[in-house]
RNA sequence: GGGCAAGUAGCCAAGUGGCCAACGGCAACAGACUGUAAAUCUGUCCUCUUCGGAGUUCGGUGGUUCGAAUCCAUCCUUGCCCA
């Protein structure tokens, strides 16, 4: 099966120029991706593009990824009502950093012929002037072409505007791809599909500067199917980073996935075959009740951000949490609170529990919530339990008599959201 | 430089002198139901609180008034039109 065949039949393929899949017949192509360095980690967003790229190099194609230290200098207006605000050049740094790190790990870049590369294009930005810049590059673009675009046209229409430096932008990135057309023979680029329109501005930078032919796909953006933000928890996004999301809460992000949006990510997320996830969604559709495709998507996507090991930690955790919802907090070992790894562990003072104290009182020093006034309201509200058991009022006490094991006491906020309190 | 319009909580948006911590919607968090789904219904949703209240808000500053998100002045930001 072809690339763009496979990216087909997965949902992966928006828009895509014609002659690329001709392009991708005719011989080793190299292709590229641009990350923006917005943060210091990649977030399960950017994961998509990775798998682009991935899908690209198991072709036999040549993937490079484009950290974008000059681009994000700038900032993308696509898919933004607003004028974004600049990052400064250390926070800028430091955030490639990580994001080079994280990219690193997941393509291969010693197998020869199509080993991955990764470029940041501050380094042929940096020494390009503002006069040669406008007469090398935008000459050769219309404002009018540049104004047509999606992007541009939104801002224009709507009542926020936009600056000279954002409505620039598309022929910075669109320089990006000239520039690894003529030095790195890139002859594609790949991207969201809010990339689209920035994309096009630099096939046509190629064709009007050079005579040269680009090609270029989009993938759609990922979506949930009751319409939110795709990657977001209750504790904000969901990051590749595990000290910013544990392997536990990534894990647990996927199996939580609803159906319908289990099916579609199912063939996003992960490298199974067609029949294999033909077969686990009609399996699933029989027996729903026992989430065959969250744990299998869960799985593999845990296994390739965070590999085996974390996956298993993570699973057992779960089961441990999850598994017998029922069953009391107190036969629970202490080798099973222990290695929860993942959940949220709070030490607390000792001396405190021998006195007794509030529970609204023990839920806010404790950190599990910044005030006693949210406290109370989240136990009134019926959200809280102590090791498995609902706290039923805001007048009931906490001391030493609830230690598990003589040391931990276990709080849940809402269903899923575990604290580990140990005593010290 | 001139004229016109706008700026309200995370977002959208109502309010045009006291009844305003400010209608409504979205998002978010929690409860019920369930499959740790979805849909639905319910509660919470500026901050703190001994749950009685207390404190700080409506672009900024200064003023009028017993009392201002609401009136006046001035400044800032944005959009549209003119030069």
């Amino acid at each position: 099966m072809s690339l763009i065949e496979e990216l087909r039949w997965r949902g992966m393929l928006q828009d895509i120029m014609p002659g690329t899949e001709e392009q991708l017949k005719k011989e080793i192509t190299t292709g590229y991706i641009g990350f923006d360095p917005t943060a210091d980690s990649l977030h399960i967003g950017s994961l998509v593009q990775i798998i682009l790229l991935i899908h690209l190099q198991k072709n036999g194609h040549k993937p490079i990824a484009l950290v974008g230290g000059a681009t994000g200098m700038v900032g993308d207006p696509s898919g933004k009502s607003e004028e974004r605000n600049l990052l400064s050049e250390d926070v800028l740094q430091h955030n490639l950093e990580g994001i080079q790190r994280q990219l690193e790990k997941f393509l291969d870049f010693d197998c020869g012929e199509n080993s991955a590369e990764i470029v940041n294009n501050y380094d042929w930005f940096k020494d390009f002037s503002f006069l040669n810049f406008i007469r090398d590059v935008g000459k050769h673009i219309t404002v009018n072409y540049m104004m047509a675009k999606d992007s541009v046209k939104k801002r224009l229409e709507g009542e926020t505007g936009m600056s000279f430096t954002e409505f620039t932008y598309q022929l910075v990135q669109g320089y990006d791809f000239y520039w690894l057309y003529k030095n790195r023979n890139a002859k594609l680029q790949i991207g969201g599909s809010d990339q689209w329109g920035n994309i096009v501005t630099g096939t046509e930078l190629i064709r009007r500067k050079d005579g040269g032919e680009a090609f270029a796909f989009t993938c759609p953006l990922i979506t949930k199917a009751d319409g939110g933000k795709f990657g977001k928890t209750e504790g904000g996004n969901v990051w590749l980073d595990p000290v910013r999301t544990t392997p536990y809460q990534f894990y647990q992000f996927w199996l939580n996935a609803s159906d319908a949006d289990a099916e579609k990510w199912i063939r996003i997320f992960t490298f199974l075959e067609k029949s294999i996830i033909e077969k686990l969604i009609n399996d699933h559709a029989v027996n729903p009740s026992t989430r065959i495709l969250q744990k299998k998507l869960a799985e593999e996507v845990t296994i390739l951000v965070h590999g085996k090991d974390e996956f298993e930690k993570a699973v057992a955790t779960t089961e441990k949490l999850f598994a017998n919802q029922n069953a009391p907090a107190e036969s629970l070992s202490v080798d099973d609170l222990e290695a929860m790894e993942g959940v949220v562990k709070i030490d607390y003072a000792k001396e405190k529990l021998e006195n007794g104290i509030d529970v609204v009182a023990f839920l806010a020093e404790s950190n599990i919530f910044s005030s006693k006034g949210e406290a109370r309201k989240m136990v009134q509200g019926g959200g809280i339990s102590i090791n498995r058991k609902k706290v039923e009022g805001v007048d009931m006490k906490i001391d030493t008599s609830l230690l598990l094991h003589d040391k931990y006491i276990l709080v849940q906020r809402g269903k899923k959201n575990y604290y580990l309190v140990k005593r010290i």
